[in-house]
DNA sequence: ATTAGGG
DNA sequence: CCCTAAT
């Protein structure tokens, strides 16, 4: 058994991906592929061990998450004749000589640049042509989607066609565009391995350039040839996006059935649809290591899958797909800035926030949800008018909206799964300090919210949700959450508790789905007025007791556990709400049952006189309280209550 | 992050 | 309930 291993005869293995342009210069890495024979000798490689050890290499390198070299090579070798590939490949990576420098790179761009210009309007019909004859077949595309997030793992899977990236399909792109709304997720990778399959000739896609493939050093060559003038950011993201627009822009696009948006070339047909897709494609171009890994592990899964599980992996990958963009957008955004001048989004209220995750928590049991992320830049691009993505998921994702309850526009708000498996937004408080107004405040009041703006709200909500979680699988994580949310729940009651809770059943339970709150009103209702129960009442009349007042966040955790939506003020609140209530009705006058008028819970003098006791106690004796059982005196109301709830 | 208070 | 200040 012959092993085919590659030796790297001399200097060291990663020196492509720094000096790309310096190879053969000062420091010529030269690899030789041998393979080993049973005794161990060495032998050189056939020409057809070669082109697997290239692929064992790409996967290796692959692996390693640090593929820049194998990432960059591809992109090359897309940039050119693809057809020639193969000769290019092997010159580069063998490096036999390769004369790559600056120049070559700077002339490539030109060539790339003049082609992108001549040609782009074939090339993305033909991709078009392509992608028509695909797009029945969503799901395999949708499965194709996959394997294009991690680059690795395309070049894995389709060595030919992984050299397709992000930026190197602006066509495709656009191509993938005509499958509209039904393929939601549709990536560049898709339409690449169609078009490879059905079009061995790779010229329809040489015209694309591969910024993503370069290493930082090319970029800034590139950047100089395209800008003509040097740059010293170091930024990757940044150079790509900026290259890529000054491409994009530089070469006139024939037809007004193009249009240039978000540096992208764009049919004009679904300019209007795709919105997202594009997004996500641009995104999945530039998609950074992390997101790479995250990626493979989705497509192992997605891979194997039978058809029945299809729909579930076409979502995961949409969430997927779509989760780095947050991460991407709040890297680079910044850097962004200059050329779209974004509006920052507003980050939703804490309320706001948990009324979302009440609300999930309780409805969407069984739906997957896929994390709709429309960055931040592309929506807010003054130009695009495009409809907020909701319905274009038609197919498969599915996009569980909600009135939003806040503007009460009625704005349909794709809602999000609030695990975040990802990393935290590093940013978060950032953009909080940018807009503290904003978060401040829930009234949005008069200014209706963007679609896009609310979606990117949500998902922002999303992560502080999330954020604590452990990473899991996305369903774990999802299972998990509600998991917790049951056991909660459950776990809540103690011995009152389940008495407690009869009240709640009464009352109070209703709150769960009765969050419908009244609809269009004009009037930005805070937060849900949740009506205190009796049963909350009684808890936290107890939790007081046990407790202690001004103990809040203990009573809020032990007490109401099962409440995930009175916080400690609330129950603060309610405690000072209920002692002025009390007080004013008059120590004697336990009596009146229901002193109030039925706004709300009438508040049983019980519970008053109950109070207001254990505000007594509380303000003389220290701040510790035997458990519960102190109502002594009361009198016999008192007792009615000690013995019903205690 | 929790509390206390004012609004 | 919301918001803030003070812990």
């Amino acid at each position: 058994m012959g092993t085919v291993v590659d030796t790297q005869v001399d200097g060291e293995k990663d020196n492509e991906e720094s000096d790309f342009g310096n190879i053969g210069a000062s420091n010529p890495v030269v690899y030789q592929l041998v393979r080993v024979e049973g005794d161990g000798r060495l032998v050189p490689a056939t020409d057809d061990e070669v082109m697997e050890v290239e692929h064992l290499l790409d996967e290796n390198k692959s692996g390693l998450a640090s593929d820049e070299a194998t990432k960059h090579f591809d992109g090359c070798v897309s940039n050119e004749r693809l057809p020639s590939k193969n000769s290019d490949f092997e010159g580069l990576s063998q490096s036999e000589n390769a004369e790559v420098d600056s120049q070559k790179l700077n002339a490539r761009l030109e060539e790339e640049r003049l082609r992108l210009s001549s040609e782009s309007l074939i090339h993305s019909a033909k991709c078009m042509d392509v992608k028509c004859q695909t797009s029945d077949s969503c799901n395999e595309t949708q499965a194709c989607n996959d394997k294009l997030q991690p680059e690795n793992t395309s070049m894995e899977t389709a060595p030919s066609s992984m050299v397709l990236n992000g930026s190197c399909s602006a066509l495709l792109r656009s191509a993938e565009a005509c499958l509209g709304p039904a393929n939601e997720v549709v990536t560049s990778m898709s339409s690449v391995s169609e078009c490879t399959s059905s079009k061995p000739d790779f010229s329809i896609l040489k015209g694309e350039i591969c910024l993503d493939n370069l290493s930082i050093r090319e970029l800034q060559e590139a950047f100089r040839a395209t800008f003509g003038r040097q740059t010293s950011v170091k930024d990757k993201l940044w150079l790509k996006r900026r290259i890529t627009m000054g491409l994009t822009n530089s070469c006139d696009v024939p037809t007004t059935s193009f249009v240039i948006k978000d540096n992208k070339v764009v049919h004009k047909e679904m300019k209007e649809e795709p919105s997202r897709l594009q997004l996500s494609q641009t995104e999945a171009g530039s998609m950074s290591t992390d997101q790479v890994t995250d990626a493979t592990i989705n497509n192992s899964q997605t891979l194997p899958s039978s058809p029945t599980d299809r729909t579930e992996d076409l979502q995961v990958s949409g969430k997927q797909l779509r989760k780095p963009f947050c991460e991407y957008d709040e890297k680079n955004e910044n850097l962004q800035m200059e050329q779209f001048a974004g509006k920052r989004v507003r980050k939703p209220t804490r309320r706001y926030i948990e009324e979302l995750s009440e609300f999930e928590t309780r409805e969407c049991t069984a739906k997957l949800l896929s994390s709709v992320k429309n960055s931040g830049h592309c929506q807010s691009s003054p130009k695009s008018r495009i409809r907020p993505v909701r319905d274009i998921g038609s197919q498969s994702i599915s996009f569980s909206t909600r009135q939003d309850s806040l503007g009460g526009f009625g704005i349909q708000v794709p809602y999000v799964s609030r695990v975040r498996r990802g990393r935290p937004r590093k940013n978060f408080a950032t953009l909080m300090k940018y807009h503290p107004s904003g978060i401040a405040s829930n009234r949005v009041k008069k200014a209706p919210r963007i679609p896009a703006m609310q979606q990117n709200s949500e998902i922002g909500s999303r992560v502080r949700k999330a954020r604590p979680l452990p990473m899991h699988t996305p369903q774990r994580n999802f299972v998990d959450e509600i998991g917790k949310r049951d056991a909660e729940t459950i776990n809540s009651d103690e011995e009152q508790d389940l008495r407690l809770e009869k009240f709640d059943a009464a009352g109070d339970n209703t709150d769960n789905n009765a969050d419908t709150r009244p609809p269009l009103t004009g009037g930005v209702r805070r937060k849900h007025h949740r009506a205190w129960t009796l049963g909350e009442v009684l808890k936290l009349v107890d939790g007081v007791a046990r407790y202690g007042a001004g103990r809040w966040s203990e009573i809020r955790r032990l007490a109401f556990a099962s409440y995930s939506y009175r916080t400690s003020v609330d129950l603060k609140d309610k405690w000072r709400n209920l002692l002025r209530a009390s007080l004013a009705q008059g120590p004697t006058d336990r009596g009146a049952k229901n002193s109030r008028k039925h706004t709300s819970i009438p508040i049983p003098a019980a519970i008053l006189s109950r109070v207001r006791e254990l505000a007594e106690m509380q303000s003389q004796t220290g701040i510790e309280l035997g458990p519960s059982k102190i109502t002594g005196r009361g009198g016999g109301i008192v007792q009615e209550k000690g013995s019903g709830f205690l």
